[in-house]
This record gives C-alpha cells, sequence and structure tokens, in this order.
DNA sequence: CTTTTAATGTAATATCGTAACAGTTTAACT
DNA sequence: AGTTAAACTGTTACGATATTACATTAAAAG
C-alpha cells in the first residue's frame, strides 16, 4: 500500500514571482541566523539575494558578477565562503553535476531534497520526497552501508517544457 | 510487501584482489567493442585499467599521471576523450561529488546504480538497486517531471570502516 | 575594556575541464 | 590496391571552478 499524501514538490512555474519567495528566504535566514547566534552579514545576505532571484541554477563565478558593490569586483573567495555558510545553514543546494548553486526551497521544513534539473529551460525544483529518502537510506543500510549525506539529482524534462514541446 | 531479492550491491573489501576485475573489465571492454564496432585504442585501454585498479575514486589528472608510457606526459585532454568514451560505453562512472571517476562493477547487465561513497576509506561501493530507481522515477512522474537521467550518490561509513571503529 | 572568536581583504595558486586545429590512422568502398 | 570519409591523436592554449595562506578588522564574550 502506497503513501497516498500529496507529494511535496516545487517547480518554478515560468509566471512566478519571484520577489516574493525572495523576502521570504531572507526573513527565513535572519530569524534563523538570530535563533542559531550567528551573523547575518552583508555578503551572506547579498549572496543569498542572488541566488534567490533565479530559479536558474548560478556558478559561483556567475554570483561573484552581481556582486560588484560600488563597481569593485570581489574575489572569489568571497563568494564561496558565502556559499558554505548558507549551505550549512539549509538555505542554499549545491547541484555537483552543475557545479553551481539554488535556493532551498523549503527551509525550516526538516526536508530531504531531491532536484529535477530540466535540460531544456534550466529551471531546477526540489522534489522533498520522504518516500525516495528512505528506500534509499533502507537499501543502503541494506547493503551494509551507513548513510550519511544522500545526493540525488534528476535530469531530464519539466511539466511545462513537455507540454510546450 | 517489499521485493525479496537480495539486494545487489558491490563494496569492495579490503583483501579483495583487483586483478581478476581488472581483467574481467578490460575482457568486457574489448568484447563490448567489438559488438558495437568501436575501437578500443591504447588510450582507452590504458585508462580503463588503471582505473579499474582503484576502488578508490580517480580524478582525471591523478588518471594523467598513470599514463605516463615512456615517461611522457599526456594533456589533459588525452584522459578526458578516453573517460569521455568510457564512460557512453558504461564502463566508467563519473561521480558529480568528487570530480572523479570509477570503473563500472556491473557490466552489461542493463542496471541502474547508486554509488556508495565511505568517507573514511575513500572506497566506493556500487548499488544496484531497481527499487531506488523506481521510486525516484515514480515520485518524479507524479511531480510532473521526466526523467532522463538519475545520479545518486550516497555518502557514509561503509561496513568494514563501521566495524574498525 | 581587553580578550578571543569570527569575518574580511587580498594575492596567489591549485584543480578541473574544454576549444581549436593540424596531422595521422583506420575502416569502408570502389 | 587506391581513394575517400570518419575516427582518433598530438599539441597548444585557455577557460572555469575552487582553495590556501596570511594579514587586518569587526564583533561578541568575559
Amino acid at each position: 500500500m502506497e503513501d497516498m499524501e500529496a507529494l511535496p514538490v516545487r517547480f518554478p512555474s515560468r509566471q512566478h514571482n519571484h520577489s516574493s519567495c525572495v523576502n521570504k528566504l531572507l526573513g527565513d535566514a535572519e530569524e534563523e541566523c538570530r535563533r542559531q547566534k550567528l551573523r547575518f552579514t552583508e555578503h551572506r545576505r547579498k549572496v543569498l539575494e542572488i541566488i534567490a532571484s533565479s530559479h536558474k541554477p548560478l556558478g559561483a563565478y556567475d554570483i561573484l558578477e552581481q556582486m560588484n558593490i560600488s563597481g569593485k569586483r570581489q574575489a572569489p573567495v568571497v563568494a564561496y565562503r558565502a556559499l558554505d555558510f548558507l549551505i550549512n545553514l539549509g538555505l542554499v543546494h549545491r547541484l555537483n553535476s552543475l557545479n553551481a548553486f539554488v535556493a532551498c526551497m523549503a527551509v525550516g521544513e526538516d526536508h530531504t531534497a531531491q532536484f529535477l534539473i530540466c535540460r531544456q529551460c534550466k529551471n531546477v525544483g526540489e522534489l522533498n520526497s520522504n518516500r525516495v529518502s528512505e528506500r534509499i537510506e533502507k537499501d543502503a543500510v541494506e547493503a551494509g552501508f551507513q548513510v550519511d549525506q544522500q545526493l540525488v539529482e534528476i535530469i531530464g524534462i519539466c511539466y511545462e517544457c513537455a507540454e510546450s514541446g
């Protein structure tokens, strides 16, 4: 018997307005930092804002380009440091197959995540299927392996791209 | 009700002897190339041999170092070309989270694969769980996504490392 | 208000991967 | 065999991604 609850998935639709999710994410970040007594500095805010403003994954150097506050180009390490921080906080995810970064779409939900990467429009969605993560966990354990972290990236075609041919 | 068949998994044990699996893989490669009328050139053979001789993932430049036939260092592109070929043939897998490569442990079995990466001994095992791949496929489809490729990398501690503390 | 921890600035460098193009080998077909 | 087309190789250069190291500054904790 299957679990019949709705499967949580976020795939950004085409006409979707980013500004609300950017604001939500920045708010969540601030709150989370306050709670954990961490510093939500300008670099970190800026990087999160840049990533959240795009549902296409951004490379570190793309982000860097948009960090030109006062026309001055930052060193790569500046972006990487902020990214590390945000990833540890669970606000940003890294897509290994693309060497790129996306904002988390399920902040604060204690979620597992699988990434849906559309190879046509390049948008990335986040699937939060506990069934998938539990299946992986179980089978790994059965194979004698103790799981710390799961990286699941699914490449294909999203609904909107499939519809429009 | 669960599928009770044994879960196919290959995790290289410590005392395991590589030479037999190297030979098997080279044989499979030759046969597959003959079948598909592809050329199993010296570079390709050498790269496959190098990868198959290690169950730790190797980076492209590690492979390159070992390609010093007659003391002459090859250009990176030489390794990458051979790797592309072997990956397309399904003889080698790329681990995106490590930018590294491992030999396939289930050649010719029409398999799906999930990788078990031990963060202690750095060995990599291959889990071939259709339950995992089917669960991913189903949930992605339910989420409106058409799957072309799945990348599953599982990071943790292998059985032998867990035992020895 | 001083100590110590965390974050920043800056330069250099390491690591990973590809483009472009000329030359050579191999396979396929007269 | 000789010709042609396709695949592979050699070589150079470069692009893209990521980290180390260390001096300086800012913030939090006592």
